[in-house]
DNA sequence: TGTCCTCGTTGATTTCGATCAAGGCGATGG
DNA sequence: CCATCGCCTTGATCGAAATCAACGAGGACA
């Protein structure tokens, strides 16, 4: 989980930053950004095209199928990615939070939706605006492209979660991956605060709520992780939860 | 799985033909090429940085965490990408064929592994050389972030599919997307051909190759595909065969 | 020709996670 | 204060797919 970034550039400017100065400062090296491509004094490019919006928990901010006219950028706040089928069944297909890009997985239609999880910041960019700055700044796109290879390296990473791995096994993958983007920005030696729902963690790996707790039940038991009554967890033993993440059993 | 094109100008010059004329001659709107971005004269500029092979059955062609030196262009045959459990267990990520284009998914290292599933030839450009000639095609770069936004729509909705799906619903959807990927290269009504074995399938789809047999042969048993006796498989009633692929049981 | 090997099909049994069900805890609000 | 609601946990049972097993068809090759 770590190989992946090594080939993305570590912001020292993020866009975030540029547009809403003092937001996310704790963060910007915050996974991948659009930061960085562009010079300082080019920010303002950018953020002439872009909307600061706040979207209040559980409000859909993207719907699949709707024309996709916007991309966004998180600036705060959690968000879940997800496609459902008519019969309810909903997958979530990704987390995204400070410093994450959404929008690239669209032709010309959105082809999932977007919810906050908690209060959610985020500047919204016209796609056909953005379209221009990318000729004025090729840079921009240059890094655009970085961030969807990043973003297909782990959706293969997902898949291979989804069709192979044990109930176990997902849970531990995530909760390392989960820690991972946490500590990029990280808040010191506190617990991993877990904002989205067991059933959301269900809808995301595959499994129904009541095996995510169990799962995690069961790592507790082997004292592997602590779970706090914020439902924050600490990881207490980082090579036994990577020996399941992979492992049989 | 029709509106996942729509975004995506459909070429009239394929850059297979261009560097090797005559290839793919029946396939130039398969899927989406690299091609189509640039003007006929310039299409030298891309032959100038690939270099034609021919990959035997069952040979591996990118392995996983190798260092990403090249993108590859598929000319012709079938090949499979996928990542391994260090166990053994296997997650096949996607299947490609003539127009597809293979490397996106890496940073430094590749995130999967290749091989070819019969005779693939293919076009192997140097990372860093077509990246130069994105500084002179800038068009270009701009069709590989729509490829790109095309597999990231796929991925999540295979993703969908591992999570959430049933065998057969995943048997189903399996067979519709092929049977699209092949119409655009149209073989006339024949059967459509299945390369790949039913390990292949089952890796692909997160079953056994137990559970896609039985799976299989429900449909045949229902009147919805017959198969041939080169494993060729027709579809006889695509409407029933979609609800199949979305809806329970 | 016969043997080996890969691939596919089908049947019997097991197992992991889903489903069904009950109850706890904390927040919100009358 | 108690009632309700959302979220989580745990237990009991069920079921879909995995596993184990047997067998058949076709191809490669001695």
């Amino acid at each position: 989980m770590s190989d992946h970034r090594n080939g993305l550039r570590r912001s020292s400017i993020n866009l975030s930053d540029a547009i809403i100065p003092g937001l996310c400062a704790g963060c910007e090296a915050r996974h991948i950004g659009l930061c960085d491509a562009l010079a300082d004094e080019d920010l303002h490019f950018l953020a002439s095209v872009a909307k600061s919006h706040t979207v209040p928990k559980g409000r859909m901010f993207v719907a699949e199928g709707d024309k996709a006219r916007h991309f966004f950028n998180i600036n705060r706040g959690t968000a879940k990615l997800f496609k459902d089928l008519p019969d309810g069944r909903r997958q979530i297909t990704g987390f995204v939070g400070a410093g994450d890009f959404v929008g690239l997985a669209a032709a010309d239609h959105y082809a999932f939706t977007a919810e906050a999880i908690n209060e959610v910041r985020l500047c919204r960019f016209d796609r056909t605006e953005l379209r221009s700055v990318f000729t004025t700044f090729p840079a921009l796109e240059r890094r655009l492209l970085d961030v969807a290879s990043h973003e297909l390296i782990l959706a293969q990473e997902q898949m291979l979660l989804l069709g192979r791995k044990s109930a176990i096994e997902r849970l531990a993958s995530f909760l390392l991956g989960w820690s991972d983007r946490a500590e990029i920005c990280p808040n010191g030696a506190q617990a991993l605060a877990l904002p989205m729902t067991r059933a959301d963690l269900g809808d995301y790996l595959g499994l129904t709520f009541e095996t995510v707790s169990r799962a995690l039940s069961a790592l507790k038991r082997q004292n592997i992780v602590e779970v706090g009554k914020d439902h924050g967890v600490r990881i207490l033993d980082r090579d036994r939860l990577s020996a399941f993440a992979t492992s049989r059993s």
